[in-house]
DNA sequence: GCTAGCTAATTGCATATGCAAAAAGCAAGC
DNA sequence: GCTTGCTTTTTGCATATGCAATTAGCTAGC
């Protein structure tokens, strides 16, 4: 079954600098809007060609560099499909905290401590930066790698971005991962800090009250809107994140 | 004055895989080597086209893709030279912290609290993953903004690598700024940490002990051998580093 | 000396052409 | 059915050509 049928779309060039550039970004703009998802077979070069007008290696000049940015994958008589996003592009990234403990090589688990739907509470909405009487689902976990306190999870979910996060219980997948599969995003920040553990969080995390923890919020959109706000706290004396790179970039 | 005469250099070509990638590789190579240093002029088109017996398209698809990477910059009829390393392509980069400062609307200021040059002792190797019995600037400095402590930074440099620091006393400059105009890095190593500070440090930045700190690590290399090395304590209630992006790269 | 305008060097872009390499799918032979 | 090899589609690469755009540097005129 093919996924998505690309003789429908069209690839709009807007006549605005090198054509070249204008059919990288329109083809880019139908796989970052989410109209070409993974897996969708890219029409090949003489297609193209004939589409825009244009001749092979121009339209091969633009496809080359999407493939050098990673939005395709490409192959010889196969063809082009729409690449997977990629998982990871710096230490920072949108990361599965269940891939980030099995990457440790330890055994992973999760439990969900609380969750509440609803209008936004005046805590929640200044702690997540959020509108006033926003319908979320309120998470909070606990994820832990071989038996041991791991990172304290604080979780909103935009119900009016992703409504069908109201009907799942997140018992199989930890939300973190569940959203990667069931929405997308086009937008985050991240912002990293150290902070003293609660007498609550200390307790959940097995430290005592004051101990200094990295605190990593992030907050991911799609297209301006909303869909998730995260504050992880990992215990600052068993955690470090660690990059590695070069001044012309990572190695 | 021609900082480099370009002509003498071989760009050589190593035959495997695409001949405008042996070409990219080769003058990105001369660039990263130090050989061509930032303000070089790179040969025009047609004298690589005839030193190389390339076409010029592929000659030009090299350098096109260089420029695209940063290290080469390219004007119609003043020619290709090569760039300066990017000051920063993530949030960890190596920035310096004047300019860290003074992006934030502050005054900067700083001072060296100590300084002691000769062998590392076995703390200083221990906290620094040095070898044993090399020789090093070791130093301790506080960065200030706006007349607040900002920052406490200690380092050591290694002397065998960088050998003018033993005579660079580093009040015009701090030392990592001194180090990026007077040493080469080609890979760098980051790690960040929440600790909680010591008397001292507390003393130092105006805080209570045990309150949270953000621990920056940073090593860096120039092939192999070792630059400098620093430890950047910076008070987890009054900072955070905040990144955005989007799943195909930054924005 | 100063300015306006020309010249020429250099990069930027698009096209056409031809061949090479990979590999999916088909066909022939066993 | 299984394998072998051929055909064909699709991308990869290199070249040649021609023109456009930019602008450093020179020249002529004042």
């Amino acid at each position: 079954m093919r996924l998505t049928d690309t003789t429908q779309d069209a690839v709009a060039l807007d006549g605005v600098g090198p054509l070249y550039d204008q059919i990288r970004r329109a083809i880019r703009d139908l796989i970052v809007s989410g109209a070409w998802p993974p897996g969708t077979g890219v029409p090949p070069e003489h297609a193209l060609m004939e589409r825009l007008g244009a001749s092979r290696m121009t339209v091969h000049r633009a496809l080359v560099q999407l493939a050098r940015e990673g939005l395709i994958t490409r192959r010889r008589r196969s063809g082009t499909i729409v690449a997977s996003p990629p998982a990871s592009h710096t230490m920072f990234d949108i990361l599965s905290i269940p891939d980030e403990v099995r990457g440790l090589g330890q055994d992973y688990a999760f439990r969900v401590l609380e969750r509440r739907d609803g209008k936004a509470r005046s805590a929640e909405i200044a702690r997540f930066e959020l509108g006033s009487a926003v319908e979320i689902a309120h998470l909070t976990l606990l994820h832990s790698a071989d038996g041991a306190p791991h990172v304290l999870e604080e979780r909103v979910i935009h119900l009016a971005t992703v409504p069908d996060a109201a009907t799942e219980d997140f018992t199989a997948m930890p939300p973190g991962d569940w959203l990667l599969r069931h929405s997308l995003w086009t937008q985050a920040e991240h912002a990293i800090s150290a902070v003293a553990a609660s007498a609550t969080q200390a307790g959940l995390l097995g430290l005592a009250e004051g101990e200094p923890c990295l605190l990593v919020e992030r907050r991911t959109w799609n297209q301006e809107r909303p869909v998730t706000a995260v504050r992880l706290l990992y215990p600052g004396h068993r955690h470090r994140f660690v990059g590695r790179f070069g001044p012309y970039g990572n190695v």
